[in-house]
DNA sequence: TCAAAAGTGTTGGTTATACACCCATGG
DNA sequence: CCATGGGTGTATAACCAACACTTTTGA
């Protein structure tokens, strides 16, 4: 068996672009009624200084999730529990300063996190809520440019809002939602996220009955809350769960069990 | 304005992996009632002689969806009409015996295209009805090892269920049905495309009604077709473009505008 | 016994499905 | 005037939003 020395045809061509690959993480959870984003301070050139969504380049020898997964953790402290899917691939061109660069997006939906702390390259790592940072009715038609002045870095403000908007369409059609809750929920938690994310109220009785008639939502635990003021709440289970087994697998297609019949946004 | 030498802060990082990246593109069009997608026969190493999806390696300078452009006109003699959207990313780990390779999968949808010819790399190109090439019930969720035995070259076998899948469910609650069709087209070609798309038989009387009362579908042109046996059908055009102004511009985020109320597939 | 929260019954309007029927054209 | 495919009418059933009302707890 001897290789062929001028030309192995089975070796990436030399004309071929080697592309440093970021990978970026939309990080999105429930509080106090409202959606919030967990964002960094950079601490390093370039965009120092402005707000950003954790993240950083993949390793030699690395796949996106593990990257996404150790990027999450070094910056912000927290480890990866809940939902992770990828959300979509920006770039290269234009959208680093430093010159070509590939950004795989994943966006990680969780029940409230443990405390977030800055680690390295963060000068801070916080929740913001997103109608914060995200100006109004900015979806994701818009193009903002990079780094917008008072902005995020990067082409991080126009990431953002996919990822919101990606969430807003799959508490329609998914059962994304429970990933919000804890292990074990009551149809209002499943409600306030519902209420959170789109921005709406909905109505508690014609919600609970939806919810709990929607196959492949929620599941029964037989048990029930105790301790607050009224009559105890029945504990659901999302009922397959929205956590592939293997826990941070990278899911298959972003086409989850859709829901039958869905659960429709009320027009405005 | 001195560049530190040693250290130049607005660099990437030398820790960084630099990788090769390719696209892939899901080709789709329904012709004689049946779904097909392009493929290509391998005419270089590695899996040389198997079905795979055209595509190639992003060359230094180039974007996403050039790259795209380029490799489909390369390999099949294709010129991309239709809707181009990013699918999902795959890698870079176990994927291309060649080592570490990132890939940008892209789906294409479009009316018939024209003639398709084998160009550089392909042995051949030609269309096939994606039940011939997707064992039937082989969901996204089923993972196929590389190149599986009969099956496609590297993952393009999951690439293209991932694709399949996507376009199933994106009939339900987008316009995408519309970017199968010529530009004008009638009730009866739209229903066809679902038909093909889902393997299910539509009525065709509650379909015109429901399509044309969707808003955000159809649009009138005021013409009608001729010629054909029975009585002449009126011609629509989709409503808001399926194609974004720019031809090939990366669609902002893949939410398109939802239909309301959505063309729900009839329950089994 | 009261307040608070969970959950069920009821009702009237909307929407969907199935299918009878009419419309417009070519041969 | 008949065959063929396009399109509308309509009865029945299913669904849904609104809200009155009952249930179950803690204080």
């Amino acid at each position: 068996m001897t290789v062929e020395p001028t030309r192995d045809p089975n070796a990436v061509p030399p004309t071929a672009a080697a592309l440093p690959v970021t990978v970026d993480v939309v990080a999105l959870t429930v509080r106090d009624g409202a959606l919030h984003v967990l964002l960094v301070e950079r601490a390093v050139e370039p965009h120092r200084g402005a707000l950003a969504l954790p993240g950083g380049f993949v390793l030699p020898g690395e796949d996106l999730v593990t990257a996404a997964a150790r990027e999450l953790t070094e910056e912000t402290g927290v480890t990866p529990p809940g939902h992770l899917e990828q959300l979509r691939t920006y770039g290269p061109l234009g959208r680093d300063p430093r010159g070509p660069v590939l950004s795989v997006a994943y966006l990680l939906v969780a029940p409230h996190f443990g405390v977030v702390e800055a680690g390295s390259d963060a000068a801070a790592a916080a929740w913001h809520p997103v109608t914060d940072v995200l100006p109004a009715g900015a979806g994701p038609a818009e193009r903002t440019g990079p780094a917008a002045p008072g902005g995020l870095a990067f082409d991080h403000a126009r990431i953002l809002a996919d990822g919101v908007e990606r969430t807003r369409s799959k508490l329609e059609y998914s059962a994304l939602a429970t990933a919000f809750c804890a292990d074990e929920f009551t149809v209002t938690d499943l409600r306030r996220v519902y209420e959170a994310v789109w921005g709406v109220r909905l109505d508690p009785r014609n919600f609970s009955r939806k919810a709990t008639g929607t196959p492949g939502l929620l599941e029964e635990t037989g048990r029930t809350t105790s301790g607050g003021t009224g009559r105890p709440a029945a504990l659901y289970r999302a009922a397959r769960p929205v956590v592939r087994p293997g826990g941070l697998a990278d899911g298959a297609a972003d086409v989850p069990a859709l829901l039958n019949p869905p659960l429709l946004r009320p027009p405005v």
